[in-house]
DNA sequence: TGCACGATTCTCT
DNA sequence: GAGAATCGTGCAA
């Protein structure tokens, strides 16, 4: 079943651990894939300065943090990676983000494989990276805005994560937002072996 | 109009 | 473990 558009209302940390065990599903003209969410980030703008959206900052780029809940927020890093995030929070109007950064491949591992070579076939290494995430399920800056409440491009409900299979740690990768560095707002599950490696 | 840089990944040593 | 690849964005001029 896809998530409900009431599900992504709530504050950016909690949807953030409830993501957790999710599937992302993408259905494209070459096939369907798939896989479960086992790492996130909670994004708080505009209070957050590791944000893009920090202070309230609305441009082209950001303009979909600021839309409805349950889009998805896609953008391009470092001229070369897609970062896939999900519009969330209890505000309207209030940019939080929740990034993706690790799945699980579930469906459709052979052209997950074809898409990300240069895993050579090691399924851990299919989608254990925001960037290799994107790769892995065909996503770019096309997606950019598509509402993943509905198909070809949604989330679905998954195996339930308990509370104590949630691991909780620092951010990755933002080194210049200060203080907001090192708030405990990435979260992954317990000994899974496909979450991204780099750790603080 | 121009310029520096990033919510990263891959390859080679 | 270091360095390159690569381009849209944000801000200065």
């Amino acid at each position: 079943m896809i998530l409900p558009r009431e599900f992504y209302k709530r504050d950016a940390l909690t949807v953030a651990k409830a993501l957790l065990g999710k599937i992302v599903v993408h259905e494209t003209a070459e096939g369907r894939s798939a896989g479960r969410i086992v790492e996130t980030e909670a994004y708080v703008g505009p209070e957050d300065k590791a944000s893009h959206a920090y202070q309230g900052l609305r441009t082209k780029r950001t303009e979909t943090q600021f839309g409805e809940k349950g889009h998805a927020y896609i953008y391009l890093i470092y001229g070369l990676y897609y970062c896939f995030n999900v519009v969330v929070g209890e505000v309207s109007g209030k940019p939080e983000a929740v990034l993706m950064r690790a799945l699980e491949p579930v469906e459709g591992i052979q052209l997950m494989s074809k898409r990300r070579s240069a895993a050579g076939g090691n399924v851990v290494k299919l989608a254990n990276g925001p960037g290799k995430l994107c790769a892995a399920l065909g996503i770019s800056n096309r997606q950019n805005g598509l509402d993943v409440c509905v198909p070809p491009f949604f989330i679905q409900d998954g195996p339930v994560v308990s509370d104590e299979e949630i691991e909780t740690a620092t951010r990755i990768g933002v080194d210049y937002a200060d203080e907001w560095k090192n708030k405990p707002w990435r979260f992954y599950i317990r000994n899974c072996s496909f979450v991204s490696v780099r750790n603080k």
